[in-house]
DNA sequence: CGATAGCTTGAGAGTACTCAAAGTGGGTGG
DNA sequence: CCACCCACTTTGAGTACTCTCAAGCTATCG
């Protein structure tokens, strides 16, 4: 999950492709704090996550963080470079995973479907990615923010009578990672949007978002 | 190019698999300004550069605008999302490009070893795109554009007697918008270096770098 | 050689950061 | 079961970096 803007990219759900595919690999189970692979691991499995919210980070050597992406369900994770994992995958919750063989992605010799569905996903990484790269290199605090709970809310948000509510399994600090700002202003952003109304923070993992419009507005002011 | 630190990606270059598909194609020829696709536009082509500077960029409705990536020679641009283009395409200088068909990139049939390659370019594109990220999170302007230089004189740097002479074909606007920087900021930046003796300006597109060293030293300052 | 686009420099403003302290809440052990 | 502890979050104050706006400069191209 990448912070990007309302496109129809998950209408093509790359989950189907594998429902028949449960003999290659008994599912993985995983708590929140659980590693799965890290930076520099040599990977062998592509993992398609079945439930649960999985976080990909990178680490720069002077202890500076980014996180890559947050993984929700049906996104597929761990797409290797030169065989290697180049990121750290933690599990933020109870998360269930499919494993699929790496083989699959690069040859399509055994299961062509699934073949497919690995290099569209791969694709569709790369363009969500260019969508984050402008968040990153061009948006304020408040449209960044904004931004992500949007595409939380369209994503994963339980619909309510009026409007959505979201949870947020992430630390303020994960957020503020993701976005490319500091906690404390991560923080005080999300004050600020509870102040002028266009959330409420039912508790600390809980936003309400009484009215979507208002959001995507704030997350594309100019 | 992505501004990724010193990785051995490109020792595995692609160019190699595309040295007998000339049939395909007539190789395409670009002069500066040339546009070769815009967001929006069907995929029908993607192209390996042979020669030349490609810049893809992408816009955000009010105006502001990211430098996706810097197209080099043995770089494949045009992967498709959706089997739509996701970034405006420009030439930077005379090029060359070799188009090559979707359909290699979507099916190994034809072609396993350029679908193979194909593959290994859009993951190595993943890969770096996450290195771009930390920069554009969690860099400083001074990091930002010693990185930038650092990788130019590592990919396409000539070497010189002591130290690298990097051309810049793209303007300094393409510079600042690839870094998430202010014209302004880059310029000032520039000339910052220029004063501490870590790069010399020879002419507004021609950088002399003495001492590789202190680039690298100052994009990883913590 | 003048026009113009691109680049640099300057001044001032604003956003987000850092450092610091107080507040909150979940979990554990008494 | 309650209290304490610790990690996380929020708030505050001050700073610093980068941005914006403006003006001067440079170089390239008719």
């Amino acid at each position: 999950m990448y912070v990007t803007h309302p496109t129809d990219h998950l209408s093509e759900n790359p989950v189907s492709a594998f429902s028949n595919n449960r003999a290659k690999a008994r599912e993985a189970r995983l708590k929140p704090g659980d590693w799965l692979f890290f930076e520099g691991d040599e990977v062998e499995w592509l993992y398609l996550i079945k439930s649960g919210v999985i976080r990909l980070t990178r680490m720069l050597e002077n202890g500076r963080r980014q996180v890559i992406s947050f993984g929700y369900p049906g996104d597929i994770i761990g797409f290797p470079a030169d065989g290697l994992h180049h990121t750290d995958c933690e599990s933020l919750t109870i998360a269930r995973l499919q494993p699929i063989r790496r083989a699959h992605l690069e040859s399509g010799r055994d299961d062509p479907t699934m073949h497919r569905a690995l290099l569209q996903s791969a694709l569709h990484e790369i363009c969500s990615m260019q969508d984050h790269f402008m968040m990153l290199g061009r948006k304020s605090a408040t449209e960044r923010l904004t931004s992500f709970l949007y595409v939380l809310s369209e994503r994963v948000g339980k619909k309510l009578d009026s409007g959505y509510e979201i949870h947020l399994p992430m630390s303020r600090a994960d957020i503020a990672d993701f976005l490319g700002l500091a906690t404390e202003t991560v923080s005080r952003t999300f004050t600020q949007l509870r102040m002028s109304k266009v959330i409420e923070i039912e508790n600390i993992q809980t936003i309400i978002i009484p009215n979507p419009e208002m959001l995507l507005d704030l997350s594309l002011q100019d």
